[in-house]
DNA sequence: TCAATTTACTTCGGCATCGAACTTTTCGGC
DNA sequence: GCCGAAAAGTTCGATGCCGAAGTAAATTGA
């Protein structure tokens, strides 16, 4: 009963002389999903710092290794929910770093596959196998039980994401 | 038992071959969170859209809001999680549109609160009430009951997250 | 009292992102 | 076959963001 406190708790107390018809369980968890990515975004970035690779450029390497190492751009434009110029640009810079090369497609000339280099995928592998540390850490909080219990929860929630909200 | 699978069950499926070591559950929650978060801010935007605010003013207004309409731009940095040389931009964009002024203080001739306007407020308070309603639908998914544990677990995980690792 | 440090905010330069327009290539209907 | 529509990718211009340097004001302490 007596659980601790946390940010989220203090902050939904902060803003409900604010918006009166606040409901502290549907705002709690979603400011903790907020600050939760949040916080791993953080940690991510300060791995990858020691990798120098920018978060952008592991993403791309990331969604890359996903397709086994080779993709359309707008696949990847596609993965990453990124616009399709944005591609062009990553692509880019990791050309010059050697982490991919462009193949033009022979039989469809309007496509240029993107293909990771072994320099690329060791770079992706060496940052990937640090990443999730901290996810596990967090994770760690729950009982395997529990972790299952959230995984479900989610779930469910996800899939009323997923369905237009017209239907 | 036979719970419908979502986007992220597909996602896992399709990485587990690339990456043995995958958790499924931890895999599972923190996807879904990513996917929840991104869809809830795609929402807002739209909805921001209709009242010709962008995101980030709309933030910004929000933040005021929360510090009962007056603060100083480091304030809003903190609140924000946004460099201090972002808040003076997003204030002379807002100051443009007649949302905010800013007030030297006199005691302290280095500050210049910033304050909502009658019009600030206003438009605030106008996509403000329209928020929070995806919220409520995607959560709806759960049984009040639910919506508690799921706070409740995603407290415990937010309490590690909080704590710096050399704890 | 006044020089050094700290604090608050702004300006500046560089980078990533996006939407829109453009080029090239393929596809579909007639 | 041929012409208009659709698709894949790139280029371009504008915007927001950040870190670092800059400015101004307050605080500290000898």
């Amino acid at each position: 009963m007596t659980t601790t406190p946390d940010d989220v708790d203090r902050h939904i107390e902060r803003w409900l002389p604010v918006v009166p018809g606040l409901d502290a369980d549907v705002e709690g968890a979603v400011t903790r999903m907020v600050k939760l990515i949040r916080h791993l975004r953080t940690v991510k970035e300060r791995v990858l710092a020691d990798f120098d690779l920018p978060p952008h450029e592991y993403d791309t390497l990331h969604a890359l290794a996903g397709r086994r190492g080779r993709a359309a751009p707008s696949d990847l434009a596609v993965d990453l929910a990124v616009a399709p110029a944005s591609i062009t640009a990553r692509v880019d810079t990791l050309l010059r770093r050697g982490f991919v090369r462009r193949i033009p497609s022979t039989v469809d000339r309007r496509r240029v596959d993107v293909e990771l280099t072994d320099a690329g995928q060791a770079a992706w592998r060496g940052a990937m196998e640090i990443q999730g540390a901290e996810e596990h850490r967090l994770l760690g909080a729950l009982t395997a039980t529990e972790r299952r219990q959230l995984a479900d929860l989610l779930r469910r929630v996800m899939l009323v994401a997923e369905q237009p909200k017209g239907d």
